[in-house]
DNA sequence: TCGTGTGAAGACTTTCACAGCG
DNA sequence: CGCTGTGAAAGTCTTCACACGA
């Protein structure tokens, strides 16, 4: 069966993620097959939808066996498209800023950091981390310029986000890791995803209550 | 109408949180009232879903009229359980912790933290700010039987995250914010909100890359 | 027989269309 | 009239049930 691309929904995007998560740790304990089942228990999802998302890119297990691990985190990168490596640029270099710089295993998924950038001048021209200087933001269209890259993390201040947001899409950012917790408004050719951490402390604020009403009766 | 809380979609929490954060930013502006078309325009939601949403929970508007500003803002606290305060914690005092806890507006919006806690023995006993010193993590049974707290941030190194989430469960946390980009398992009647940042990345990478497809031909 | 891949059914969410009311 | 609140329809996503092949 072969979908068109605007037959996927959406979530099975974030959920090949997850999958992908989970099979790079079992490549690490050199297992080499899984099944569906096997592979829902540790991603906490369920074995249908492993086998539905995938089977909108085409046909990855065998039946009887399962998937081999090796050629599913293949398949799954291809989609993705982080097969070839992706770079990308922290633009706002204070807490949030220097915590993904920092992040764990970006890099080993194939996310490379190529800049930072910041319009502080006492942090303007210092090293970072792995010779990565802090560059002036009003260098990023040169900077875009001459370097390949479509992914930006925004982790202004809040006060600046959107003007920042219209900046660096001005210079050629074509997706953006919206860390601010302002909403940001783009064209509709490029892409946000946002990390709203009060939207997830109060979803928990939310749900723990929830349960303690039920609880009380 | 009335909707028993098993049949409000988990999404309407979620956006219940945006449209308060617009919200916030209308009563700075001394904006009193406000209709549903206009919240959708700058919360980029559908008037109709904000009237769904909040049909879940009662009925907030006036025919002809529209919101008004505050006692919206005052019935989707109420709803979210964030109008009382809720204390926090914080668990690994990282790069990623030491943002979470100088993300801004967070006690703004009634989230208050109440402690720190690392196991790195040059870290324990500093102050890290507000007069909020680093604790042993150790020490956060007691600290946790003489405080109300069920929300903790868990940003500690992916290797320690199943056992730290594990360890403050078992001392009373009833939702985890995590932050550590690896799947954590908890009980049932605890919860986790997972922010994933390569999950963040790799969903850019495919929509990035899918529109290039489509502007190719 | 076991596990994948997938139409079809079912469940859930969004959107439509309009009653109701100031 | 204009805007909310809401049943019902439409659309989307998940789950079921089973054909298929090793």
């Amino acid at each position: 069966m072969k979908y068109k691309p605007e037959d996927i929904p959406e979530i099975t995007i974030r959920r090949l993620s997850i999958y992908l998560q989970i099979l790079k740790l079992l490549e690490e304990r050199n297992i080499n097959m899984i099944s569906s089942n096997q592979l829902a228990s540790l991603s906490h999802t369920n074995a249908v939808s492993i086998r539905k998302d995938l089977s909108y890119f085409g046909e990855f297990g065998k039946k009887h066996i399962g998937y081999n691990v090796n050629s599913l985190i293949r398949a799954i990168k291809g989609i993705l498209k982080t097969d070839k490596g992706n770079y990308f640029i922290i633009i706002g270099y204070g807490n949030m800023g220097t915590a993904i710089a920092h992040f764990p295993g970006l890099a080993n998924d194939d996310f490379i950091l190529k800049g930072i950038f910041d319009n502080d001048e006492n942090k303007i021209g210092q090293e970072a981390l792995n010779g990565i200087r802090i560059t002036d933001i009003r260098d990023i269209h040169s900077f875009l310029n001459n370097n390949n890259i479509q992914l930006a993390v925004l982790a202004t201040p809040l006060n600046v986000a959107q003007i920042t947001a219209d900046n660096i899409i001005n210079a050629g950012i074509e997706g953006i890791l919206n860390m601010t917790g302002k909403q940001i408004t783009v064209p509709k050719d490029k892409f946000v995803y946002d990390f709203n951490i009060t939207t997830g402390f109060e979803w928990l604020s939310y749900f723990t209550y929830k349960k303690e009403q039920y609880n009380d009766h």
